[in-house]
DNA sequence: TGACGAAGCTAACGGTGTTAGCCAATGTAG
DNA sequence: CTACATTGGCTAACACCGTTAGCTTCGTCA
């Protein structure tokens, strides 16, 4: 299932991701992929399976990215887990519609890379110690971020107060 | 726009949330619904706006009834909060997919009865006794749901530890 | 020169939400 | 009782979606 993709697959890859973060989910059609490349649909197809594989290709992408970003924040940090708070929460919100595809389905894990999965969640867990802190610490986070994507949270101070207060309660935990 | 639905309308409502419980997201459709109901697809657009509309309704029904199963749990046990995440992880459980309709976007509020979403997040808020912690709190428990529906976490014994873990954590701070 | 593969193309299929327009049944007014 | 309007079905169709089939055009290489 995962071949290496050709140059021309990157490409397209490429395209589809700036689709994606730039005119947003909706706008992620094969068409319109083909169309900012000045070709027509179909032809992708020479290329890429289908928008599947697209869709595993940013994905991959993504995390690709999350997790250099999180091991450079927490790397020799003095408050590790506040410096992955910092990196996760910065990676959400410059990529969000990325974010989303990342995490609304179940992980593509036969199409990883192997060990990636692993190296994204590396730094929380070193940062928390366990594996059980790791999951509920992860689970705040990425609660918190989908709150505030999907606007279920009123705009004021308060969201802040309940990122300090989540995090002071996974520090005093770890 | 929220106009109140005609008996028919209702009944329209009622067999899309049962497609969508039952058969998933994907078979949320105009024409399924409508073969469910013995009609064509067009006609219902006789007494429904759109599927928007449905969805909505969904989304509607969704938080009433957790709604109330937040406020039974919570009344008057010992330990409010523990008592709220059961029933909030027991309605996820229950309703997978209308979970999703009504946490993936944002909150259609200008056709949601009057203090519903207030009415909803109000157990919560008295159980945890500031909103900066009900908004932690509530990333926790939203965030636990979603990785577990979205099998992001290993199926083993640790997820029931984090679970542990952060509703420790929360009475703490509480 | 001739064969062949790569990479484009158009046409089309079955699916989606939705609209237009038709028609039969029903209920109501005169 | 007749005439009319409203209700609630219907079919046909549109624009969009992912995708497939099959054609063509071009460059490479024997």
């Amino acid at each position: 299932m995962a071949d290496p993709l050709s140059t021309r697959a990157r490409e397209i890859a490429t395209v589809a991701r700036d689709v994606l973060e730039r005119e947003g989910p909706d706008a992620l059609t094969m068409r319109r992929i083909a169309e900012v490349m000045g070709i027509r649909a179909p032809s992708l197809y020479k290329h890429v399976p289908g928008k599947d594989a697209l869709e595993v290709a940013i994905t991959i992408a993504g995390f690709e990215e999350a997790a250099a970003g999180f091991e450079a924040a927490t790397d020799g940090a003095a408050d590790p887990l506040a410096a992955f708070v910092g990196a996760y929460r910065a990676f959400a919100r410059r990529h969000p519609h990325v974010y989303r595809l990342m995490t609304d389905r179940p992980l593509p894990r036969a199409d990883l890379p192997p060990g990636l999965e692993e190296r994204t969640a590396a730094p929380l867990q070193r940062a928390t110690g366990s594996p059980a802190r790791a999951r509920a610490a992860w689970a705040f986070i990425h609660g918190m971020v989908l709150l505030e994507l999907t606007h279920r949270f009123p705009e004021d101070g308060v969201t802040e107060q309940a990122w300090q207060v989540g995090i002071a309660a996974m520090q005093r935990e770890a």
